[in-house]
DNA sequence: CTGAAAGCGCTTACAG
DNA sequence: CTGAAAGCGCTTACAG
């Protein structure tokens, strides 16, 4: 034990060549036994093995990232922290990616791209293994920098159909137009569209909303309110009363997002505005809560633990240099239709 | 320019010695220069600046962790990501360091201290420049990887009177005394505490709720109610309503965290008990919502986007040698009285 | 299937 | 104040 101790180099680590001199091969052959590259005889991987669990050898990350050029880190980069759509997608990423020893990295863009091309700069300088990004929103020069690293990439929350490009999420538009219709089915007549925020997912969303009005001659743009402040409770609760000052005929909202729907509910609450028999409500993303709003909240379920997970699983891949198919996987949404519609 | 691209080895780089050769001086100069280490006349370092911008050049991470024995990741663990809490922490954190080139690396300790060994255990490899902990509950083990590593760390949320030991963040035990001195003065007699999770910090509110009442002789230990379930709006609803059937009697309560509060406020709603006519509800932490809520909530908000903020500083000082006092660092809370109470 | 040589790009002592 | 030498701990070609 204290011999052990004794050999130690400065730095107080166990390296590769110690782990080699015990198992009696080069250090060469005991980091491929060790990675599980290439051939490598059976017996020299067990003793290799042996020699490096005696040893308590642990591969040391910097070393291996300048050897290999390497690293096994993978930012994901999400617009903000502060909803909880994009922590839940982190906290999947995050437990994937863990297992197998890679390092979350985490970038918050604050929805601005020119952010994001900033922070792409900095972290490709080290080296990541591969990068997750959430949808297509970049600048020019984000997306020649992530050509020309020619790391594997996936991108979250959107679909597309380019060629070459990973990507994992369900479609905005279709999901828009899914609450959208349900709202009709229920036979409202003058159904609105809030939204905040205004980001590329939320502008999806409201095409759906149009789509379905439009094909059945009910879409009056009047009735769209677009805010390009950040989503909260506050603000739902705010756009609700200004939308039914401003527009008393109208019979249903789709929020764009829950927060602004659960605002919008506590203030139909404040003001005595019956929910959903004076104004149906109908959220987007069912965060935590809106199953416990009087009245429960109707809006659409969307996957992000599972889109996070199975991005981070393709990028996994990726890595070890598979093609998984399909490069874009629509993972779909659910309506959830509770009593506030 | 192409004449420039021809110059790059293979990885792409520019090199310091590229930078230090077009200086004119030696890569040991350029690199003191570039990093404002020791003395190096303006002149030479105006020089290397110079070069490093001509030549874009960008340190590589890698190599420098491997031969400093020192990288720019700082981890913080915490241990959850679906309480906001945790995520305002995050985020302050990440603010604060990113402007500085350090990285922040997440991990996830499900409030186990098992959990958490093994995930210093892993961050330590990566040769961190510091580390941020959330509270003291660590296991022995993971006490002498922390110690031994040498490491500047600072801790969160708690506070500690031992010696250089440093940490950010305010007294649980008084918050919790403070809210509930609170509802005495507002004249509630039957107090209950109701807790989920009963992690360190929640159990050190209880000591302050109950050294409050003790104090005046109203302490009745039948109404505490402590489920080890992890806390969500939900379960918060299902202890209400536990609490109202077994005590009839009781006529105030202090929720250990704002989604519990929260969701005992809708099941108020839905079982038409007034708040806080027939039952007052108090809260913990000033969550997003709990100002929206019907009636708004009466909580104490807690400092965490500071405590994040300041314990990054601090761990900034510390990494650059400096010794910033005081090691404990007391940033209280704010009681927020609205309408519950 | 295994290894000797070279190198990844930087910084740490040690001199001067 | 500046530099030549050595080394951080690993892996990538290139041989055999």
């Amino acid at each position: 034990m204290s011999q052990t101790e004794r050999k130690r180099r400065p730095s107080g680590r166990v390296t590769l060549a110690e782990v080699a001199q015990q198992a009696g091969v080069s250090p060469i052959t005991a980091s491929r036994a060790l990675r599980g590259e290439r051939a490598v005889t059976a017996d020299l991987v067990a003793r290799v093995q042996a020699a490096a669990d005696a040893l308590g050898y642990i591969p040391d990350p910097a070393a291996r990232a300048l050897a290999s050029q390497r690293s096994t880190q993978i930012p994901i980069l999400v617009p903000l922290l502060s909803n909880a759509l994009f922590v839940d997608l982190l906290e999947a990423v995050h437990s994937t990616l863990a297992p197998h020893g890679y390092q979350t990295l985490i970038g918050v863009t604050h929805y601005q791209p020119e952010q994001e091309e900033q922070l792409l700069r900095t972290y490709l300088t080290h080296r990541p293994a591969g990068l997750l990004l959430t949808g297509f929103d970049r600048t020019e020069t984000g997306r020649q920098l992530l050509a020309r690293s020619g790391l594997p990439c996936v991108h979250l929350m959107e679909l597309t159909r380019a060629e070459g490009v990973y990507c994992v999420g369900f479609s905005q538009e279709q999901a828009g137009e899914a609450i959208t219709t349900h709202l009709v089915a229920r036979g409202y007549q003058r159904i609105a569209f809030v939204a905040a925020q205004l980001d590329p997912r939320t502008l999806q969303r409201a095409l759906g909303y149009r789509r379905c009005l439009q094909q059945r001659g009910m879409y009056d743009p009047r009735l769209e309110l677009l805010s390009p402040q950040p989503s909260s409770m506050e603000l739902g609760g705010q756009l609700l009363a200004q939308l039914v000052q401003a527009h008393p005929d109208c019979d249903a909202v789709f929020f764009c997002n829950d927060d602004l729907a659960q605002g919008a509910l506590l203030m139909a609450l404040r003001l005595g505005i019956a929910v959903p028999g004076r104004l149906a409500v109908a959220g987007f993303n069912d965060l935590s809560g809106s199953d416990q709003m009087v009245p429960p909240l109707t809006t659409v379920r969307t996957p992000r633990k599972a889109i996070g997970a199975e991005a981070a699983a393709v990028l996994l891949r990726l890595i070890r240099g598979e093609s998984p198919e399909p490069a874009s996987r629509d993972l779909g949404f659910e309506l959830m239709v509770r009593q506030s519609t």
